[in-house]
DNA sequence: TGATTGTCACTTTTT
DNA sequence: GTGACAATCA
């Protein structure tokens, strides 16, 4: 197919800042792969070419495509990367002018908790207990906004005393991670920032080595992100952002919307281009859209179109409770799957706005035996054992993160309790040195006579095992003795009381060591601080599991942004739920819960589905539920109600008119 | 030191 | 209704 004139004007303008703002299913990441392969067809070497994503999925897929349409080698030799892995690079190589070594660890946001934890406990504010979760996330926002902790401290506001408690919390966490050597994900960001800003050099040669760079959703973008992009850049502004303010629905994370609207001023001579042409919905589905996110306030305003005509009305559905939700969805999804030939599981999808709201589906779903697959919840490497085996390896390749060796100095137990450890991390404390090291000098600690010899017997053991995978032994094998000789396949499988659910521990713990060996069979120079670092910032990459094919996919509506599905059931519409309402007293932000229910109507090909309850168990409270302000703003022409609230002969109006051929069509059409 | 019981609170989670 | 964490007991 080819380009419309929109997308071609995109794909063509190569020279100064551009900013694409590319609506839902317009085709963006087939304009940001054209426009690599037409900057590489004009003699742009492709080392020369960066390209920016939030994911290592989206980085993944472009490569992919890249290498598709001009070849193999160009995919190779371009540089597509996670704004973080970038990030890291850009530290590595510059890490003599960083007091940072080359090797350093990655912290997450369990690790952040732990070491805020630690903090926390010995500045105890008078009796005040405080979230520990909100103090982080303020620190990463502060991170985001670019506000150092002297930045932040004068901007405090006096009267909160989370401001407060962070003006004294700040400095002490980030001296902290530098002290154990290691960084957070802001940092990732941060600190290149600070290499660009600070040293000429460093600047002149990146704007050398990337003439031209594009940056994928750019409405995700934090300040700090864009901050760097502008240093980046340098004065030829080759720089291309593709976004969607629509489709902004991060800021809780230090996302700025603003970002897309101030592009014109943060790069000099910007074109922009509006992608509003649609490939993926009918008008109905279209319609519904535009109409509630037409409401929003600051918007570029675009509105989606298609020419492929309107489609079957938008369904909003009125269920008795959440249970009933769940069955007339099953239910549903039965009868179109049996009613239209060449629908299989793959083709739903059911979004909801938190992942409470899976439960009841899961059951309906596993009643009627639909196969399905839950994105999302707990990640492989969050588990419990999995951490556990982690912690072992980074205390091995960073003896100084005191954060993974706190975690595992007593288990599985051997005998250093929490008296013991107490005092070690006092003195550790008053010494300025780092709680190995502190261990390793347990004998002189008062108090501790007891436990020593069980602190020098894990001391010993830890040098065992540190130097043997620096001596560039098996990875895999020596974290399996590793884990064998402490115990933890044995805690793994004791660490719950059924059998089963023991040996699914110890499997995952398992697991991690396979893990590292398809690390080690495809890294060329493979070490423990490589796969470290690489699983914090990737996860495990979750290649296309053969297993999840053919099945129906749950999922929250962040999970879901940037996929499409023929049929799509948005569950729960609901005050309260969507929009969702903040937790303790914390004001909802509306706009970006509108934009959140714009995203899920979006992710319909063909068939729309908006589900509600009229009671709801609430933490364990069955309470009536009041229909989402969102569903008002439907336009009557192209909706339809369902009641199955009141009725066991469930009238369905004609539903399934549009003929039997509707969704073979559409999918010829699609993949076509 | 480790297990057990009680209390609390409960979005979203690209990296 | 559930899970995480802290205080309390054996």
């Amino acid at each position: 197919m080819a380009l419309n004139p929109e997308q071609q004007q995109a794909v063509e303008t190569v020279e100064g800042p551009l900013l694409v703002l590319a609506g839902a299913g317009s085709g963006k990441t087939r304009v940001i792969v054209h426009r690599i392969a037409h900057l590489l067809s004009m003699g742009e070497p492709a080392e020369s070419i960066l390209a920016v994503t939030f994911t290592n999925k989206a980085a993944a897929e472009m490569k992919k495509r890249v290498a598709r349409m001009a070849g193999r080698r160009a995919g190779e030799e371009l540089t597509v990367s996670t704004f973080h892995s970038f990030g890291v690079r850009v530290i590595q190589e510059n890490s003599s002018l960083l007091e940072l070594g080359r090797r350093f660890a990655i912290f997450d946001t369990q690790d952040q908790i732990a070491l805020l934890k630690r903090i926390l406990s010995r500045t105890k504010m008078a009796g005040r207990s405080f979230d520990v979760k909100r103090l982080l996330s303020m620190i990463s926002r502060a991170k985001c906004d670019g506000l150092d902790p002297a930045a932040f401290i004068v901007r405090a506001r006096e009267d909160d005393p989370y401001d407060v408690m962070l003006c004294e919390l700040y400095p002490q966490y980030q001296r902290a991670l530098r002290a154990m050597g290691a960084v957070d994900f802001d940092d990732l960001i941060l600190l290149p920032l600070r290499l660009l800003q600070e040293h000429e050099s460093v600047r002149d040669d990146y704007r050398k080595r990337y003439r031209h760079i594009m940056v994928d959703e750019y409405q995700d973008t934090s300040r700090v992100q864009v901050r760097f992009l502008e240093a980046l850049v340098g004065p030829c502004g080759n720089l291309c952002a593709v976004g969607d303010d629509d489709q902004s629905i991060y800021a809780w994370r230090g996302a700025e919307v603003d970002n897309i609207f101030r592009f014109e001023r943060s790069f000099k001579g910007a074109r922009e281009v509006r992608l509003t042409r649609n490939y993926r919905s009918t008008q109905s589905i279209l319609d519904s859209a535009n109409a509630v996110i037409a409401h929003n306030p600051a918007r570029r305003g675009k509105d989606l179109w298609t020419d492929e005509g309107a489609g079957e009305p938008v369904r909003v559905v009125i269920c008795p409770d959440e249970n009933e939700e769940a069955t007339w969805t099953a239910e549903k999804i039965e009868r179109l799957r049996e009613a239209e030939r060449g629908l299989s599981y793959d083709d739903f999808a059911i979004l909801f706005r938190t992942n409470g709201q899976a439960r009841p589906f899961e059951e309906a779903l596993r009643y009627r035996g639909i196969e399905h697959r839950i994105v999302g919840g707990t990640r492989f490497f969050d588990r419990k054992e999995v951490r556990d085996g982690l912690a072992y390896l980074r205390a091995c390749a960073h003896p100084r993160d005191d954060v993974s060796l706190a975690r595992i100095v007593n288990y599985p137990a051997r005998g250093i309790g929490d008296t013991t450890l107490e005092r070690v991390q006092a003195a550790s404390r008053s010494r300025g040195r780092s709680l190995y090291d502190t261990l390793r000098g347990i004998e002189r600690i008062p108090g501790c006579e007891r436990a020593s010899q069980a602190v020098l017997n894990m001391i010993d053991l830890m040098e065992r095992y540190r130097s043997a995978f620096a001596a560039g032994n098996s990875l895999a094998s020596t974290a399996r003795s590793l884990f064998t000789e402490v115990g933890l396949f044995e805690a793994a499988r004791r660490s719950v009381k059924s059998t089963t659910a023991g040996a699914a521990k110890a499997a995952n713990l398992e697991a991690l060591v396979t893990s590292l060996a398809t690390f080690e069979s495809r890294a060329p120079s493979p070490s423990l601080n490589q796969y470290l670092a690489r699983v914090s910032l990737e996860g495990r990459q979750e290649e296309d599991d053969p297993e999840d094919r053919g099945k129906l996919t749950l999922l929250t509506l962040h999970a879901a942004k940037g996929l499409e599905f023929p049929v799509v059931f948005l569950a729960g519409m609901e005050e309260g739920l969507l929009p969702h309402s903040g937790m303790h007293g914390e004001v909802p932000n509306l706009p970006e819960e509108r934009r959140l229910a714009y995203v899920g109507i979006t992710r319909a090909r063909s068939r729309l589905y908006l589900t509600r309850a009229l009671v709801r168990r609430r933490h364990g409270r069955k309470t009536e539920t009041i229909p989402s302000r969102f569903l008002e703003d439907l336009p009557g022409h192209c909706v339809q109600e369902v009641d199955v609230s009141n009725t066991d002969t469930d009238v369905e109006p004609a539903e399934l008119e549009s003929g039997p051929n509707f969704f073979a069509e559409m999918r010829a059409r699609l993949s076509g």
